[in-house]
DNA sequence: GTGAAAGCGCTAACAC
DNA sequence: GTGTTAGCGCTTTCAC
């Protein structure tokens, strides 16, 4: 009906309706309608129902851009990982944005790839969008990063990667103390000569990870050098640094590779080399996938508990941003040694 | 100072600087700082440096909530998936991040767990949000979701899952000529007894990959009645109907598993069951992930284009939202078979 | 070139 | 119980 009826405000017909048409719609201010939304005061059941009548003949839905400014609060969870398709990190996403849903809560997911400098990027970002929290597993354990989260004063959680004394809340692995089980338990299966292969050493995860690996290694009396080969965080780069490692001809019996894509870089290299698994050469693994369960031979794993890190995480957040929280928590968490087939008796 | 100040306003002290503050600070207006921000017009190179160093003094990073608000423009899209932790959606989900920050764009992501009913209601939490645009990956072909997304009229478009008709843009790929190509390779090999484990045949990728299998046996006058195997969606249920295919004596010399999660299942049901791949049987999986890569034996797969998928994507949407898009799209994408060690000749 | 000021759509005093 | 209204922090006319 292009005709123009100037008491009714037709000229309103642009974008979606908002709460004043629900209002008006439903001859009620705005501050009931707000109500019966929110479910902050009652309203009575006649005006209630006309309220809500009005919203679905309107299809009305809330702008939450506009509450979010309004209160001051977004109802938004902003998560950054290094490489969202990462078994680890996809399934600390899953986790949370299950938690996040069941508080009403949205996240909002950054990749960093890996790279320092797009983490900041992605950050800054983040902040201007004011999340209510921060879950944040950095590429590197001190950036400048940490910084710009500092001054935003946007309550900011660490996970897996936490540089030594960190001010913020942190949840991460007892790493030395898995990756020394790990270490025992080969030793214990008779194995002396283990390779380590690692990432980022400069992680203090893999560096703890290493610690853990050497006091095991120096407890059984075992000699460790040149034993730890430093490969990088893709699956190629774990297949090209094992490769040249079983050149050497300085063959180790077991191979400890500390992140899921270095055990695939590993087996890789092994399969290349002739060698099978755990036949010629054990291998275990930090990180447990589903493809290591199910592929022959089923790989041997350290599992981190990913389910109590989110949940830890998330009510770290959760009373961080309700203030009710004093000291920062550095949340240390145990993990899981899965003996599968791939090691073995040598 | 708590020493109450009429003029300088110093009760505004809580809360993190505005823009007043800034422009408080350099001496400007805040249109002033506005423009130095946008560079949506010129502003004096003294202005400008004092507006900066205010911006610098002060901490200041802009609400983009307030912002967004007032141009009716988020610069958000929602990206909505059955299962990040999948290696398909994962990518797809890296994918989009990427091209996303590139546009200066945060994505809020949502993971439905399979789930139509918490697909429906993240996606109305979404909505609230007024994203941009919505990407979506349902977890069936029609639900309710898509009325809501349609009355939302926010620009979407949809993948993989893609109901016959769709009025909304979409993406997918050529799933029955995949499918029948990948038949064919096995059917090349020598096989005749393939049998099919699928995981959910009222979706229509699925079922078009059903079309195309069947299209090939046929072809070849291989007989594909009890070949087809429900499984479901996970790698248990791969596992167990494959599981308890193979106790029926009726056993195929080669499996064509629709997904990845369903190859690891077969690949336990495999082991479990003593048989060796390739050697026993043939192993092809829909879904190329790298675990496949490196194993032994390697997996053969069909290989989706998920790089070409995003992009594809993220284009159409963009064009959607600059309104420069007429009717929708229904875009089909070409997979490719990579031939690996699970296959052989029979 | 610059500033004043009117909203964007909502919530929450405050007044009744 | 309900309505009025002042902002939340920003962008963008419009006037100078």
């Amino acid at each position: 009906m292009p005709k123009k009826s100037p008491r009714e405000k037709e000229d309103r017909r642009k974008g979606r309706p908002t709460m004043v048409d629900v209002a008006r719609t439903a001859g009620v201010s705005t501050a009931t309608v707000s109500h019966v939304l929110s479910g902050v005061r009652v309203v009575r059941q006649i005006r209630r129902e006309r309220v809500l009548k009005a919203i679905d003949f309107l299809d009305y839905s809330p702008n939450q851009v506009a509450a979010s400014l309004r209160v001051r609060r977004s109802a938004v969870i902003g998560i950054i990982v290094p490489d969202i398709i990462s078994s680890f990190f996809s399934k600390i996403v899953r986790q949370i944005e299950d938690l996040a849903s069941g508080s009403k809560c949205q996240i909002l997911l950054a990749d960093t790839q890996e790279d320092p400098v797009r983490e900041r990027e992605r950050v800054r970002a983040l902040i201007r969008r004011r999340p209510d929290g921060l879950i944040l597993v950095p590429c590197r354990d001190h950036t400048e990063t940490l910084e710009d989260l500092r001054k935003s004063e946007i309550p900011t959680v660490i996970i897996d990667r936490v540089e030594k004394g960190t001010e913020f809340d942190s949840i991460f692995v007892q790493n030395a103390k898995a990756a020394a089980e790990g270490c025992t338990y080969l030793i214990s299966l008779g194995h002396r000569r283990i390779a380590l292969l690692i990432s980022e050493p400069r992680l203090r995860n893999i560096s703890q990870r290493i610690r853990g690996y050497r006091a095991a290694m120096k407890e059984a009396g075992c000699d460790d050098a040149g034993m730890i080969i430093n490969a990088g965080l893709t699956l190629e780069q774990g297949h090209l640094a094992m490769r040249q490692f079983l050149m050497t001809g300085n063959r180790p019996t077991a191979v400890f590779a500390l992140t899921d894509y270095l055990a695939l870089g590993a087996l890789r290299a092994f399969s290349e080399a002739g060698l099978t698994v755990p036949g010629d050469i054990s291998l275990l693994a930090f990180d447990d996938t589903d493809w290591m369960a199910a592929t022959r031979p089923s790989i041997s794993a350290i599992s981190q508990p990913i389910g109590v890190i989110a949940q830890q995480a998330w009510r770290t957040l959760q009373e961080r941003i309700e203030g009710k929280r004093g000291k920062n928590l550095a949340c240390q968490l145990c993990c899981t040694l899965i003996k599968r087939e791939s090691t073995t008796q040598l």
